[in-house]
DNA sequence: ACTCCTGCTATGAATAATGTAGCAACATAT
DNA sequence: ATATGTTGCTACATTATTCATAGCAGGAGT
């Protein structure tokens, strides 16, 4: 293993994951039922839903409440940043670029 | 396929795949050779970083001079993106959480 | 010609993601 | 009480991605 313990680099692990920040973007108006997410991110499969979701609660930015999955506090401000990255890509991606 | 066009979109693809944030995180600071890249990384496939290279080219983010591989002006914008996230896991995150 | 350093490609093994099916818990309706 | 719908998942087999190691071809310097 040896994963480095620096801040950063725990955030980057996490978000370099598929799907993860694609989870964070649909959360951003507002909580979701497991299934209304799984719908709203055109992920068809449950379990790398359930385990990004596990990824995001433990680093706690999502949370499960009775409205189903939230941003938190912490996640709020993450989102803030998603938007910055939402700026950018308007800014300078055309539709063309493709990775 | 069926991949969305939206910038946004089309970001969240190629930074939600392993490496390639960290790989803008080690070019920060200035041009990088291959070999460099990949031990200030930690990353010891270079089939990988190859390939979320050209991701990255693909995007204009990096391109590769004669000093290596260096953030593009756009490069430099996304960086700065980079930097608050930093910023947010320095607050946000103890080094003990995990995902 | 010999030795570096460069940016890779090739390859098989390991790990992660995918899509489909389906289950258990709970709420509501009949 | 029983049927119906919704919820948050788990199981599973298939497919895709990533991994680590080996090694190669091109260019520069000596």
């Amino acid at each position: 293993m040896t994963k480095s313990n620096r801040p950063i680099m725990i955030l980057l692990d996490a978000i370099g994951k598929r799907w993860a920040l694609r989870i964070m973007w649909e959360l951003r108006d507002g909580p979701l039922t497991f299934r209304a997410l799984q719908q709203a991110s055109e992920m068809k499969s449950p379990t790398t839903l359930n385990a990004r979701l596990a990824d995001l609660r433990t680093l706690s930015i999502v949370e499960h409440g009775d409205q189903g999955y939230v941003l938190t506090k912490k996640g709020e401000n993450l989102a803030k940043i998603l938007m910055e990255l939402n700026h950018w890509a308007d800014r300078e991606i055309s539709p063309h670029a493709r990775s």
